[in-house]
This record gives structure tokens, C-alpha cells and sequence, in this order.
DNA sequence: GCAAAAGTGTTCTCTATACACCCATGG
DNA sequence: CCATGGGTGTATAGAGAACACTTTTGC
């Protein structure tokens, strides 16, 4: 027995015993050299890629079902993770080009044609819900499974061409995301442990898309009262050393709960 | 054949042409004698109620899905609706009294005891997509269905014993709106055409449920620049008689948007 | 000393809020 | 004239944006 066909055996089993017509995709934004990224699957055959998603079990609450999708694709296991939007449409399947929907679908009747069951599952309409998620990407670990090619971060300035209606899925994300930034404090999940203010800073940049005024973020995230202040780095670079951060996290959630009113 | 049984066959077609497991729950908001209401239903048997809801037919939109539930419900064509939260809990269905839930299954059972399909295809678990729509309530004529007795505006102050996760549902429904409520000029779907600035003041004071300053609040309004100042209207009240005015709606659907940043 | 980035200070404008004041109305 | 509510004005505090100034660092 080949290792497809094992993981297809195993496949049957998951999807019969989840939720028809019903899905959960992911929208994981990771930082990394001053830019945001999305983690996307290539899928085998047509090279389109697609967000990390799955099924929700029958047994199992559906924000468990998002967190459990996470950790299958990262590794990670406790992070902020949040529904944004759940997608109805009628035609969401076919906001591609027909080509690439085609050669997905014989790419699945290839891997299933022993399994009419997993085919008929498959080709029915699905609603799926949404859920962003921040991570700091050097803590994962993204891993593809046996229908796709590879599992990578993608910019957002290029994302490249996705299935269904993904890219719309995205561009939510991104418009939650921004507006979730003057109400989070969004750092926490995706700088590692101790920063620079201008890492924060860029971090915000690359969120927003815009330049923000240096002087002004400084005193806005002090303000906030959820930073602590330690030793300076020295860089090396012919210029004044600065501080590194922390953030405080019983401040923290205080923060979260009360909800915070910054806007940029 | 009795009115029942008919209206039993009709929604078997109905239903087994509906995406199963999936439903929509619609928080219908109207107003009226300075308090904010929600249109609820009261079911025969256990006398609970509950949010009026639907499902989504196999050709249809989900969105459309909600128009056409607050369509059926409120006799209302096109006005504000806004999908708000996807909730997906195991046990949602849980979260009342077994008791009253029991009544509930029962009369299920006695309605539909020719019809196997309809009792298997309701007794899944479901996952609910809420909605949240804003009425004036004057132009509605709420219409029950054969399973409810009644189909009736209650006070937010006073919400009578829901099924299932309802009243979270509605707890939700409210945040959102409240949240809402500093990015659109919500005035127009719940008022009359004309109105004074105190009854847009009461509106607002309903929804948030706590006082506004008088003079401040005019100012920010008039501020939008949406308003139309009409003729006074005398009242007979002994005291200065009050503007009407109306919505531009213009300047509404540009305001709408770009989005506006109010706060209360 | 000089360039570059960090940290702090200053100014201006706009908003929110509280409250004072005058106006219209009917008894 | 007076009570009541409508409409406008004003004073104060705080936030945001733009920009100036000082400090630190390595060359």
C-alpha cells in the first residue's frame, strides 16, 4: 500500500465523521524582516495555492476546530486566534479559473478513486468560516500534508494565485486585522520576547501599509502602559543604542479586557 | 387534510432543499416609545422563544438566505443587515432547560410523525450564522408560522426565556451593534422619515443604554452633515418647539462609505 | 566632529465634555 | 412671568500630528 493511499484511508475516516458542507480556513500572519506574511498551500497538479483549513468534527466545538487546524500547520499551540467572517456564497467555489478547478478535481478523483464516498463529500457546496490568527513566525514549524506541494509564507504585497474564493478570504483578514490593531495589542503574538521600538514600530508599518510618525508611536505605546523598559542593545551602528521592550503580560490582559483606543 | 399536515409536506420540500446542518439566526432590532425591541418568536408547546431563523437553500446566497428570513418575518425589503457571528458550540443546542427542550422535540415529533426525514434532518447539530438587522418597527407586520404562536417585539430590557444559545446570540447581536454604532448613522433604518434630534438622542441613549449630554450630542450629529433641518413642529407642549429633521440620503450612502468615527 | 538614529519636548489643532446662557412656547 | 425644553456658546482637558531639539553611538 503506498503512503497515498494509507493517508487517503485515513482521510475517509476524518471526513465522514465531520460536519458536510461546512469548512474552517485559516489566515496566519506572520513578521519577518519588515513584512507581513500569509502561510499558504501549494497544491499538487495545478500549483494554486490555498489557506491552511479543515473540517470540523462532530463532536467538536468549532473555535477548537480552528485552533486544532493551527496546530496541525504550525505546530503552535496557544495563540490569538479569532473568527472574522463566515463565506455563503453560492459560487465562492468558482471565483477561479475553470482550468485550475478542473485539474484539482482530478487530482482528488485520482487520489479517491477507490473511495466514491471522499469524492462525493468533497464536491459539495461548502460554507467555511474564517479565522485569523498572529503568530511569531521563527516559533513555527509549517508543515504541507499529502495534497500539497509545500507550505510557505507568502508577503502580502505578492500573494500568489489562490483556489475559490481564498483571496477575498484574505483581504477580509487584512481589513480585520487593521481594524483589530487599534483595539489589540498586537505585538505580543508576533515579535519575539524582547523588541526595539522601531521593531514594533515597523511591525505596525507593515500592518497598515503606512509610515508612521517615529516620535508619536513612541509616546502612544508607552502610554499604553503594558511595555517594560530593559537594558539597551548596543548594534554596533554609529548611532544611539535603544531600549528593548517587553511586554508586561498581566498589564497585558488588562489591556484586552478593557479594550484600548488607539487609532493610526 | 388539516392546515398542519400541509404546511408539514411544504417544508419537508423545503427543508431537503436546504443545506443541512447550517442555519441563520436573525437578531431583528426595531424601536419605538424610546426603547430598543427585538422581534422574537414564541414556540407552541414549551412556550420558549426564539430567534426568528432559516435555512439556506441549495442554489442561494447565505446572505440572500438572511434577506429572505427577515423578507418572511417583517414583510421588509431591503434594509441594513449585517452578518455579526458564526456560532458553532457542540452543546449549543444544550444551553437551555432539557426540559423545555424535550417539549420542543416532542412537538417535532408529533408534527412531522409521517415524515422520518424531517425529524432526522432537524436533529443534527447545527451550526448558526447570526445576523443583525435594524427595522422600523412601524413598517413591520410580524407574521408567526405554524410551529410558533407568536411572533412579537420584546424589550432588550426584558428578554423572556430563549432556546438553545439564543440569548447569547442576542448578547452578541447587541455588542456588535453598540460597536456599530460609532461607524454607521444608524438613525435611518430605525427611525420615521422625520424625526426631532431628541429622538435620535433617545435612540442612541437605548442602544447604549446610558445617557448622552443634550448640546454635545446635537453638535455631533448636525456634524455628519446627513441631516436635513426641516420646519419646526409646534407640539403643544409648553416650551420651545423642536426641528424636525431627515436623513440626506446622499450623504448617508458617502458617509456609509468612508466611515465615520464617532464615539459615545 | 559628524552622521544617524533614539529619546524627549513643543506647538497647534481638533475633539470630547461639562456647563452656562439665551430663546421659544403655553399656561 | 415662569417652567420647560430647544438651540447655541464657551471653557477646559486630552489626543493626535508635525516638527524641533537633545542625546548617544561608532567612525
Amino acid at each position: 500500500m503506498t503512503q497515498n493511499s494509507n493517508a487517503a484511508l485515513f482521510l475517509e475516516k476524518k471526513l465522514l465523521g465531520s460536519l458536510p458542507g461546512l469548512s474552517i480556513d485559516c489566515v496566519i500572519f506572520g513578521y519577518k524582516n519588515h513584512e507581513l506574511f500569509i502561510l499558504l498551500l501549494q497544491w499538487k497538479h495545478d500549483n494554486m495555492w490555498s489557506l491552511p483549513g479543515g473540517f470540523i468534527h462532530k463532536d467538536e466545538d468549532m473555535d477548537k476546530a480552528a485552533y486544532r487546524v493551527l496546530k496541525e500547520r504550525t505546530g503552535l499551540d496557544s495563540i490569538f486566534l479569532s473568527q472574522f467572517h463566515t463565506f455563503g456564497n453560492r459560487d465562492r467555489i468558482g471565483k477561479e479559473h475553470e482550468n485550475s478547478l478542473k485539474k484539482r478535481q482530478l487530482l482528488l478523483k485520482e487520489l479517491y478513486k477507490n473511495q466514491p464516498k471522499i469524492i462525493e463529500w468533497l464536491n459539495k457546496r461548502f460554507i467555511t468560516t474564517g479565522y485569523f490568527a498572529l503568530v511569531d513566525i521563527n516559533q513555527t514549524n509549517p508543515k504541507p500534508d499529502f495534497m500539497t506541494i509545500q507550505c510557505a509564507w507568502q508577503s502580502i504585497k505578492s500573494i500568489p494565485s489562490t483556489i475559490m474564493d481564498h483571496r477575498e478570504i484574505i483581504e477580509k483578514a487584512l481589513q480585520q486585522l487593521r481594524i483589530q490593531l487599534n483595539y489589540l495589542p498586537v505585538g505580543l503574538s508576533l515579535l519575539p520576547t524582547k523588541f526595539t521600538m522601531q521593531d514594533l514600530q515597523k511591525l505596525y508599518e507593515a500592518i497598515l501599509q503606512k509610515k508612521l510618525e517615529r516620535s508619536n508611536f513612541q509616546r502612544k505605546m508607552l502610554k499604553l502602559d503594558v511595555l517594560v523598559r530593559h537594558e539597551k542593545q548596543m548594534t554596533g551602528a554609529a548611532n544611539k543604542a535603544p531600549y528593548l521592550y517587553s511586554f508586561n503580560q498581566e498589564k497585558y490582559d488588562l489591556l484586552l479586557k478593557k479594550g484600548i483606543g488607539l487609532s493610526f
